[in-house]
DNA sequence: TTATGAAATTGCTACGAGTTT
DNA sequence: AAACTCGTAGCAATTTCATAA
């Protein structure tokens, strides 16, 4: 059993000396779940040389866990060095002996910007094996984000270099890495709300004999009430893209709910942004609940106001004004989904009038609650 | 003592089949 | 024949989501 001498330097001493190295770019690995470890590079060489005459061993050759990147100002890209191995510009050889499983791979720059860069070094970077040993990475990524570093133009050929390293992996070998894999998906692994479209989308190639589609075609899909809350409708004459089995209502008792209810799932391109319905002869349009989706501003008829005033309701039925209660979203209580009511819709010409109805009723409530308790 | 209840999803393990050593 | 690898079923834990009193 080695301990891993890089462990045992102080960060203060290696921070030191990376400062002083000019270009240099120092790694800090991290693979005991948390931990950050930083290392002298200068004794590195030393040790790999005794170690590597000891004994050839897996188990016995000393395992590092910093190396070194330099930017090169001519091909614009951090160049990997391996002071142990002497390997220049050979990423894929930092694996070999470095305490596998990679969890992280975080580069330091002289500058203190810090960077994740597992995805140049860990091969597993996209296979479950390595996701499940990570933070959420939209955590991850909106920390790092605090210590990234302000060279702009930099940061941008290094996403672009790492994109490009992703794209161009082989991909898993295994139906079961390709649960969730970022860039490929199998039909058997699409949730209940997903499709591949077009639907006529060759499949990229074949693992096992299953045919391997683009995650970039898998689309979410959602019902026509769902679409109604992002402002769109289903196009006329849609048909559903995909038909699941509905949720059940949990209102009706178990005995007999129709089991087999089902409900219809349609596409974004099936959509089209919602138009509101016409005011006719003055009356603002209701629905059968004698209301009006509201869910983005869009959403108000042509000729409309919208006012969002405690009590405007019950303003406008005492002056015999048109006005129509807006639902802007759902909430649970009780035993069931609800809608919330904010605010109302009224006819244009009248929102001047209402207004000034609503504040004289408000200065009149705030008079009287200032003579109950003065 | 502020939330329903079941389906969907995820995570994990045990098992079996097929393969490698 | 033992050790390994992989896929799946089956179970537990966790998350999601419905739609008008």
């Amino acid at each position: 059993l080695f301990k891993n001498i890089d462990n045992l330097i102080s960060p203060k001493t290696k921070l030191n000396v990376v400062t002083a190295d000019g270009k240099l770019r120092c790694f800090v690995g991290d693979n005991d779940a948390g931990v950050k470890k930083i290392a002298k590079t200068d004794l590195k060489k030393k040790t790999i040389k005794k170690q590597k005459t000891k004994s050839l061993k897996e188990s016995s050759v000393l395992k590092r866990n910093y190396w070194i990147e330099f930017w090169d100002e001519t091909t614009e890209q951090w160049i990997c060095v391996d002071p142990w191995t002497k390997e220049v510009d050979r990423p894929e050889t930092i694996e070999k002996l470095v305490t596998l499983p990679i969890h992280y791979v975080i580069a330091v720059d002289n500058d203190f910007g810090v960077r994740d860069v597992t995805a140049r070094y860990a091969s597993k970077y996209l296979y479950s094996e390595v996701r499940h040993l990570r933070v959420d990475q939209k955590w991850w990524d909106a920390t790092l984000k605090l210590f990234r570093s302000k060279k702009r133009s930099r940061n941008r050929l290094e996403d672009v270099a790492i994109h490009d390293r992703l794209m161009s992996q082989p991909m898993p070998l295994n139906i079961s890495d390709f649960k969730s894999h970022p860039l490929y998906v199998l039909k058997k692994d699409l949730l209940k709300f997903e499709a591949i479209y077009p639907p006529d989308q060759p499949p990229i190639g074949k693992v096992r004999n299953v045919e391997v589609y683009p995650r970039s075609c898998v689309y979410h899909l959602d019902g026509a009430a769902n679409w109604i809350k992002k402002a769109r409708s289903i196009k006329p004459g849609e048909e559903p893209y995909k038909i699941v089995k509905a949720r059940p209502d949990i209102r009706i008792p178990k005995d007999e709910r129709p089991t087999d209810k089902t409900l219809g799932l349609y596409g974004y391109w099936q959509t089209e942004p919602f138009v509101p319905p016409k005011v006719i002869n003055g009356r603002i349009p209701r629905n059968e609940h004698g209301n009006l989706y509201l869910y983005k501003r869009s959403m108000l008829p042509e000729g409309c106001a919208y006012l969002q005033l405690d009590g405007i309701y019950g303003v406008a039925r005492r002056l015999g004004f048109e006005c129509v209660p807006c639902v802007v979203g759902w909430e649970f209580h009780k035993n069931g989904n609800h809608p919330i009511i904010d605010g109302c819709a009224v006819l244009e010409k009248d929102e001047a009038k209402l207004r000034e109805a609503w504040s004289q009723e408000f200065e009149k409530k705030a008079l009287r609650a200032r003579q109950v308790c003065p």
